[in-house]
DNA sequence: GTTCTCCTATCGGCTGGCTATATGAGTCTG
DNA sequence: CAGACTCATATAGCCAGCCGATAGGAGAAC
């Protein structure tokens, strides 16, 4: 069934979003690349995925964004973080390594 | 809107249930309760989430469960790993440390 | 000027956790 | 022993959100 990488968690997308963001504004197609650079391969978010969250946390305020012109002449929408968006972004970090704790105590009890 | 205790990670629930029983066979309400003690509190799992994974994951021939009598006395239905089950921690596990390592780097990246 | 790549976009489907509610059986209290 | 409470399992309905498939426009390539 599961076929060859691993699938995103649900819930860690936004994180990712937020975090790839936060260093510089980029377009749809540039956060997707800059969230399979900072994992080093191991996620992927495509097309279907990424869309949708982009424009869910828009209109949640966490990014806006502007047209403008890609590195290759394309037209293409960069998103940025809003002062909401710098919050989220610590917000979910510091529920991830409260996730991330308790897991590695469950996984590494008898 | 997030009153006061974290969700749970989607994905993350069979993991936790396997890992609980990885120790000894519990029964339903036994598994809510030492998920909630190896994760030091962090997750809560809810009967109306539990028993509907139980039967899922039964379903897909990771879990056996004969019942039995619980502690107090009462009819309950006893879980236990299968060798499939047995297999699907150990993947669960390791899909799991990379997913966690993954995003360790994503997080510390600049 | 056809083909390719880049970029954004949407739809339908499905998985799976949540809230709320129900039911039965043992225990406890007066 | 009647009523309240706790333990334990169960289901229905809801909804967020990721996925695969698909589409289309616009610049580049040749």
């Amino acid at each position: 069934m599961d076929q060859n990488q691993t699938n995103l968690l649900q819930g860690t997308l936004d994180l990712l979003i937020l975090k790839a963001i936060g260093a510089g504004e980029l377009h749809g197609l540039g956060i997707s690349r800059r969230i399979e650079q900072i994992t080093h391969g191991t996620f992927r978010v495509k097309p279907g995925s990424l869309f949708p969250a982009l424009h869910r946390m828009e209109e949640a305020g966490w990014l806006s964004s502007d047209w403008g012109e890609s590195e290759n002449n394309r037209r293409a929408k960069f998103y940025r973080l809003t002062k909401a968006g710098h919050r989220q972004l610590g917000t979910e970090t510091r529920q991830w390594a409260k996730v991330a704790l308790a897991m590695a105590d469950a996984l590494k009890a008898t």
